[in-house]
DNA sequence: GATAGAAGCTTTAAGCTTCAAATAAATTCA
DNA sequence: TGAATTTATTTGAAGCTTAAAGCTTCTATC
C-alpha cells in the first residue's frame, strides 16, 4: 500500500514532454504515476475504515464479507472459479475463504452434477440473512464516506473511472498477448 | 478484493430518492456503492497487474518496492513510525518488511542518538540503485496502464479524487470523534 | 526525583494472499 | 479410442497484514 506524499510535491503540475526530450530517457509521466498513487490513497483510505467498521460491528472479515456478496448476486450459487474471476483474486485464496465460511455455517458447497471437478458454493439461510443485515450498513458507511460529493461529482468520477478500467483493461491485454 | 458486476446492473442510475420514502428504512445510496466498487476494480486491476510485474521483471515483491519508494524520497532516512503512517498499514507490518530489506541489502537501519525508543531506515546504496531502476520501469508501466485516457481527463481524475479523499478522510475523522 | 502516561517498536496469533505444483476430470483431436 | 491439452480445484510454502499484548524509553507533572 503505497501512498501519496502527504503533502503533494510542489506541483510540476502536468508538463508532459514527450516530444520535447532530447536525451534517450523514457518521457516523463508524473500526471499518471500521482494518479495511480492517488487512487490507491482514497481506496486504502475506504478499505481500511470499512475492514474497521466491519469488525468492530458484525466481528467480521472484509474479504469474508465481500465473497458473501458475490453470492448474494446469484441465489443458485456458483463455483469456486466462478468466485475466483469475480473477486479478481486466486482460486487458493477462495479454497480457504470457503472453507472458513463453510465452517460458520454461513456458507454451503456441494458438487456439481455435471461436471465432478467443480463445487458450487452458495449462502445458507443463515447467511443470507447475515449479508442482508450487513450490507444495509455497508452501504450507508459507503454513502457517508463520499457524503460531501454532489451528485454530479459521483456520476462524473464513475464516468471517468470506467474510462480508467478500460484503459487498464486494454493495457493488460495487450501484455498479455505479447 | 469485492469487485463490480462484471455486467453493471440494469443502470438504475442516479436514483436518490432519500426524501421520497415513506417506510422507515434507510435511503438508497446505490449510486456511492457503485462508485466504491468501481474505485476498488480499478485499483485491483492495476495492482494485480504491477505486482506481476514486479516478480517478473525485478523479482521483488510490491510491498518491499512501496517501502523503498518512500525511503527513496527521503535519503537521510526515517523512523519505522513515520514508514508505518506514509504507507498506512501496521507497525508490525513494517517490521517485518524492514528485516527482510535489511536482510536483503537493501535498507540499513539504525538507532537514533537521540531517542533510544527510534530507528531510523535508509536505502543503502544498492538499495537506491536498484531503485531507481525499478522505479523508472513502474513508471512507464503506469503510464500505459492510463494511456487510454486524454491528459484533461488524468486531470480530472486526479481533481475528483482529490474530493473524494477529502470527503472520506472528514467522514473517517468524524467516526474517530464520535 | 518519582510517577503516570504516551510513544516507538517488536512479538505473536490468526488470517489473507499469491504462486507453483499436484490431482483429477473433462475436452480436443489425431 | 487414446493421447494431449485444458479446466477445476486443492495443497503447501512463503510472504503479507492486522490486531492485540508487551517491552523499552521518553515526557510531563508533581
Amino acid at each position: 500500500m503505497s501512498v501519496e506524499p502527504a503533502d503533494p510535491l510542489p506541483a510540476e503540475t502536468h508538463h508532459l514532454d514527450s516530444e520535447s526530450r532530447a536525451d534517450g530517457g523514457h518521457a516523463d509521466h508524473k500526471a499518471e504515476l500521482r494518479l495511480w498513487l492517488r487512487l490507491l490513497t482514497c481506496t486504502t483510505m475506504i478499505e481500511t475504515e470499512i475492514r474497521r467498521r466491519m469488525r468492530d460491528r458484525f466481528d467480521i472479515t472484509l474479504p469474508r464479507f465481500d465473497l458473501m456478496a458475490q453470492l448474494e448476486r446469484v441465489p443458485e450459487g456458483m463455483t469456486l472459479g466462478e468466485l475466483s474471476r469475480r473477486m479478481m483474486v486466486s482460486n487458493g485464496n477462495v479454497t480457504g475463504l470457503v472453507d472458513r465460511l463453510v465452517a460458520e455455517g454461513l456458507l454451503q458447497r456441494r458438487q456439481s452434477d455435471t461436471d465432478r471437478r467443480a463445487h458450487y458454493v452458495s449462502l445458507t439461510d443463515a447467511g443470507h440473512r447475515a449479508f442482508v443485515a450487513m450490507a444495509a450498513e455497508h452501504e450507508d458507511w459507503v454513502a457517508d464516506l463520499f457524503a460531501d460529493l454532489g451528485p454530479g461529482e459521483v456520476e462524473k468520477l464513475m464516468a471517468l473511472l470506467g474510462a480508467a478500467k478500460r484503459s487498464v483493461g486494454r493495457s493488460i491485454q495487450n501484455a498479455v498477448e505479447t
